[in-house]
DNA sequence: TCATGTAATGTTATAGTATTACATTACGTT
DNA sequence: AACGTAATGTAATACTATAACATTACATGA
């Protein structure tokens, strides 16, 4: 994982204290159990503004003191994406905070192959298309999310000052 | 990996010539290489008929008694990437043969959770409007596939059968 | 011819990601 | 108290991918 970017500061702490007051909300609703450690998990996921990688969060969880293993933070996160509450991204081998856990939009999420920054996007139109696709061939979506990778921004011109 | 399916065939000896002729050709005019090596990893990822491992064909290739390690097959199969001969499944660490690798169209690849069978389709309008959503942002993209994982109508009806 | 540069491949080791299997704890219900 | 279930702890291992360096093959020009 190891990349970084300073263009996107993490989530002031009142954000990241209201998106953990709205996955409890949710869970409450639901009836789903959102345990101290999962929440845990969850609220290192969002501090880091970005996605970020499993074990990243597991050196986080033994920073906190928490004695962890990997299937600890991997039984977390596959709760919590259970829950719409966080994304995998499957190019890169990370997970990331769903920015609108409370709409069922299933959302399309961009990725810098470069930085690794992430952008999630609500895009109403996309997963309609998509099952417009499918229906013919008879498949089911599971997916709650898309991703796509490229190149962001500042990486395209940081691609161009080098040149 | 080691999901199966009986239900889709692998493609015919003639079809899997055609493919590879047509890759021959397309390197040819393009004044890339494609070697022994990287002939016989398309080969063996087309005669699948469905998305392989990279252990997979590391074991195939050994078979067929070439002195393989990991990056013997990486290599190929990053090549063949960039050739458009091949598209990689990320949320299954997969590869399959492309399917149309004459057009450039950028394809929608669905594959089953349960299976592993994926379908490529052409999608003419989804990059179109993927594009338009990446615009705005100044996000450019570099994928030339999307995978959106689900359940195929076998698996569909496998599930309604075990109830 | 033969030096040299480049692309491709070989080889060893290791990094990075994820899961299996089994033990333990916590806690609600009978 | 006995039991059942969900959650967590723990050790081991499986699976996926890359780094680093050595070697080979072959084209080109001195």
């Amino acid at each position: 994982m190891m990349s970084s970017t300073l263009r996107i500061k993490p989530p002031a702490p009142q954000v990241v204290n209201e998106q953990l007051a709205q996955a409890d909300a949710l869970c409450r609703e639901r009836g789903s159990n959102l345990t101290p450690l999962r929440r845990q998990v969850l609220e290192l996921v969002i501090r880091q503004g970005r996605p970020v990688g499993a074990y990243d969060l597991l050196d986080s969880l033994r920073t906190q003191g928490r004695g962890s293993s990997p299937p600890t933070v991997y039984r977390a996160l596959e709760f919590l994406q259970q829950e719409g509450l966080v994304h995998r991204l499957p190019a890169q081998n990370t997970y990331m905070a769903c920015s609108h856990p409370h709409h069922h939009h299933r959302g399309l999420i961009f990725t810098c192959s470069r930085c690794g920054q992430a952008l999630e996007l609500e895009t109403p139109d996309l997963f309609g298309m998509l099952e417009d696709y499918a229906r013919p061939h008879g498949f089911e979506i599971s997916d709650d999310s898309l991703e796509i990778s490229g190149v962001c921004p500042f990486c395209q011109e940081a691609s161009r000052d080098a040149r």
